[in-house]
DNA sequence: AAATCACGTTGTACTATACAACTAGCTCTA
DNA sequence: TAGAGCTAGTTGTATAGTACAACGTGATTT
């Protein structure tokens, strides 16, 4: 059992100290979109269009921080509500032409990151490294 | 290479996601501890005491974030502050028996919940998990 | 038709953070 | 050895992200 608890204590460190530099590296790396913007704004490209409330679901965020941080891309142009004809009290969100474009020039900038830090291991490792993330996010999503 | 790419986006992805959470669901698992306070206390657990430029350099934040984290973790009474005789600018910064004790008591929350979420990986999954993440956050803190 | 529910906004407050200006103590050099 | 410059830490100020509560408006249920 001492093997298995260090590797668990392991990956809480280092899981920890990923989460704390990431919101900081992605405000060097792109001023233009935070972490957050940058999440919302992929989700809805991602869906082609979705609510606040979807978004607030998905992510766990208040439907308030939601909507200002909607407001906040609305206003440099990056999305645009469409009010959904069946229910008035619905916008349906989409990335604008220009929110494409930047989300998609952040998107290469951060895969180019990413290549550039993962250069040096072979496709094996890679693969069950993406395997084991998305096993353990899993994992931490049926627990929260 | 096509493959390596879809590697290298589910790890973005899933890295992405994993930031994103960290930080809510910390809060949740121990509202007395947030994710930094947390992670300085336990630096300085860990190194039995260190100046408050050492954990700005560690961990890449302002040093007036770091006074104010540290003025609160004082005013909670979970860190001392000692002069350092031999440079009275500089201030070892300790754990409290208080702090060293809630440090501990968060510390065995996080163990369990990270147990919780790894107890059906077998023993090598666990051991490679977690050696590719230290790789990872290695390359990290190269590129950063 | 009234009560209730769902979607979104706004007011308010708090935390984490950075940057700049500052004080006080140390060190190096002319 | 006196002053210049450096280092450690604090404080003022500003910003972003977040939550919660109260609200308005439109939809649904009874």
């Amino acid at each position: 059992m001492a093997h298995r608890d260090d590797s668990v204590e392991t990956i809480q460190q280092e899981m920890t100290a990923f989460a704390r530099r990431a919101r900081a590296s992605a405000a060097r790396m792109h001023p233009e979109l935070s972490l957050v913007s940058y999440t919302l704004l992929a989700h809805l490209d991602d869906q082609h269009g979705c609510r606040a409330t979807d978004l607030a679901a998905h992510y766990l965020l208040d439907k308030s921080t939601v909507s200002r941080q909607i407001a906040a891309l609305e206003k440099l142009g990056f999305v645009e509500r469409r009010i959904d004809p069946d229910d008035q009290r619905v916008q349906v969100l989409h990335p604008t032409e220009k929110g494409a474009q930047v989300l998609a020039d952040v998107t290469a900038r951060r895969r180019l990151a990413f290549h550039d830090r993962l250069a040096d291991w072979n496709e094996d490792d890679l693969d069950r490294f993406a395997t084991y993330l998305e096993r353990y996010n899993a994992a931490q999503e049926r627990q929260d």
